[in-house]
DNA sequence: CCATAAAATCCCATGCTATCCCAATTTAGA
DNA sequence: TCTAAATTGGGATAGCATGGGATTTTATGG
């Protein structure tokens, strides 16, 4: 199973290149698309990135367990598969990124590639940045790193 | 699985480079990746360490319902995955600490490793040392149910 | 159906950085 | 004290990110 961790920046070239990092690349290689699937973030100045076998199971889970999710949830999966793009990776393994993609996140001269355990995002660094650190102060507030622990790994 | 003990420290030389310790390194032996996995404490100047498979356990348990639009799963990823970052071993056993991270600890010239059982820390020698003996004079205090919790969670 | 232009893809060259490899030194154990 | 293992140091090497050109594919118009 692939596992995306850390966060990288890479350059956007001028034909709209983007190596992806290499342990990306490395957490992929196992399948058959040699490449990424992306989509626009709901929440999120961002793009929402994985492995094309993980959407196939996306898919599949959606088809048996519809009904778990709420009508806005439904329609939000659904449309995600309107606005995924497959992006193989070229010789070097790079992904050329979409305009309207890109813009999505603000994406111009440099990308920011951030771990999510099963998946990872796209980012314009700066935005990242300021959305890492509130994010830090949220979990430093509440209890939650404690009950992640506690639940899954403290063994 | 995998047992850390005892405190070591070591030297951090010109590349940013530190020997793990070797009885850390051999209870770490018989995972796929040979390396560790470390991020940013929430609550203290230190590194939190464990081995890939461990991060990888708790990547599947956060996964199991596909939760995209989950504010909380946010939040954690984007502090712990995003925040990780994988070391692998160089022949001699040793690990090269990237500059933001080892800044966040405060180690300069040596590093402190930390067992903690199923994990472990990486302080600044210094800073460690007052932290134990803030810990100490707590559990004399008799604020010793706080320090069990928080030893118990790894943070 | 062909010719041309545009765009996407492939291929190779470069600089940088992380990794590997070998040697020296220190520590720990007998 | 002697020996083996672990830590430390530095030069050599390979891999990655990046840039630019060449080639193929796709779209457009005759």
């Amino acid at each position: 199973m692939s596992l995306f961790l850390s966060t990288y920046v890479n350059k956007v070239d001028k034909k709209g290149r983007v190596s992806v990092p290499s342990l990306f690349r490395a957490a992929l290689e196992t399948q058959k698309f040699q490449g990424i699937v992306v989509f626009r973030s709901y929440k999120h100045p961002a793009l929402e990135a994985f492995g094309l076998d993980r959407m196939a199971q996306l898919s599949q889970s959606l088809d048996k367990n519809f009904n778990l999710f709420s009508d806005t949830q439904d329609d939000l999966a659904a449309s995600i598969f309107a606005d995924a793009q497959q992006l193989g990776f070229d010789g070097e393994g790079r992904i050329t990124l979409p305009d309207d993609i890109a813009a999505h996140a603000g994406i111009t001269e440099s990308a920011c590639f951030v771990g999510r355990g099963a998946t990872f995002q796209i980012w314009a660094p700066d935005t990242f940045k300021q959305h890492q650190t509130a994010a830090r102060a949220r979990v430093q507030q509440g209890n939650v790193s404690i009950a992640l622990h506690a639940s899954e790994v403290g063994q």
